[in-house]
DNA sequence: CGAGCACTTGATCGCTTTCAATAGCTGTGG
DNA sequence: CCACAGCTATTGAAAGCGATCAAGTGCTCG
């Protein structure tokens, strides 16, 4: 259960100090939160959560990528979130959990027990205002992702998926041109069909395709350079220029 | 852009008083919203709000229904929210509009100019509380949309929208079976279709496909009587016993 | 080296879409 | 009153896309 090279931070140095649920925290309010925090990590492949287990704790990922999933009696599977640093799991208010959440990659969290976390947001609208914002923004990506699922097509899915990734880890490769983008892809083939609601040979067989249409280029399975995002934001079927960015 | 028959209301007799973002507010607070609230009626079929359009003002659905749909250029569309009295438009903390819109029947709204309204909820925290609440409320329902969208078939899709909408009419038939339901559909099979990522042609066909064994009985092409909804969420592929309220 | 896993690729099937025709309803105007 | 336009919905036939079934590749690890 535990990765043993995790070290509890003080959160004033923490890396998602200022993403988090806490990020509108004032020194008086961090110390609060720091007497009923603690760190949970998990192993990649772990499940954190099953859907209807009780919930003793909410928080937040600090390292690490985690998946929130549902799953049909059948064994179907829809992805409905991706967890990266500095998102939030666990609703105030409620008891159960709604969704599996799964590691996929090794994972560290900063939790809070529930009750005490909800007495602590009655008095602190820092953090309930900060709540509600990143719950705003979720809402946000949900509903964007809902046209990706009802209307695109399966290669359409697929860039879009890549854009997402490839938008959230802005590191631009130095000495080529702006608009290239590389990354390690953080899900297999198999995540990528729950998130797009795919079989995982269908996803093989688009980055397959976008890599011979030269979107792409793949190095190894997971290693992506995208030579031109601007044509991958055209894959997708979003506007060139990046849509809600204007 | 008026329907002639609609009155302005107090709001301690308003019919939405107890479910909208309202909901929380003692008297004091009441007065408050009273004084920067005002209504605006909508014609079914009249676009309220245009995606990317500056939005002045945020407010409840009072009565009718709304859709919010998502389009691209090439013109398919996603519905991604569908708006029912109570529900919340718009987002404090943001200028531009992320999506149409659409007023489905004729519909009232109870608005309050942006600026105010996000002066207040600096001051109220029932206001945000309630609308952090409501928030979560949204994100499960999308997520709930996101597994219908991504893994359900056709004929599960439609049982899905179908039971979705009667339980939210919870109106049994006097006499009947307390697992019987009876109500008139609020949506065109275009809109369903966008509803749901399917063409009308293939809602239509499910309809049709549905009638004929027996799952639903239409009376015209809106009026529904679902026998037996523990078969219609059997159809929708959910637990007969209905999911999450256990 | 072989087992196990993630991934790729091929062949075929079937569901949903697409294209097209028709039905039913409402409102308008001769 | 009927004819007709305009709209929503239904139904049919054919096409296409992604799923399914089935090998096969490449890699890591014991």
């Amino acid at each position: 259960m535990n990765t043993p090279n995790f070290k509890p931070t003080k959160c004033d140095v923490c890396p998602i100090r200022h993403r988090a649920v806490c990020a509108r925290c004032n020194a008086d309010e961090l110390v609060e939160l720091d007497s009923i925090k603690y760190y949970r990590t998990y192993e990649a492949g772990q499940t954190v959560i099953w859907a209807g287990d009780k919930m003793s704790f909410v928080g937040s990922v600090v390292s690490g990528i985690a998946t929130l999933t549902q799953t049909m009696e059948d064994g179907r599977t829809q992805m409905v979130g991706l967890l990266l640093p500095s998102d939030f799991v666990g609703r105030p208010g409620r008891d159960g959990a709604a969704y599996n959440v799964i590691a996929t990659t090794d994972v560290v969290m900063c939790c809070f027990r529930k009750k005490p976390f909800e007495e602590l947001m009655e008095r602190t609208p820092h953090i309930a205002h900060r709540l509600l914002e990143m719950t705003l923004d979720e809402l946000d990506a949900a509903r964007e992702w809902m046209l990706v699922l009802g209307r695109k097509t399966a290669r359409e899915k697929i860039a879009s998926l890549l854009s997402i990734i490839a938008r959230r880890n802005t590191a631009p490769t130095p000495g080529e041109s702006s608009d290239a983008m590389v990354f390690d892809l953080p899900l297999t083939r198999e995540a990528m069909a729950d998130y797009l609601g795919l079989t995982l040979e269908t996803v093989s067989r688009q980055m397959s395709a976008l890599k011979r249409d030269g979107v792409i280029q793949l190095d190894g399975k997971r290693h992506i350079t995208v030579p031109d995002m601007g044509r991958l934001m055209e894959e997708a079927g979003d506007d060139s220029d990046g849509g809600f960015l204007i």
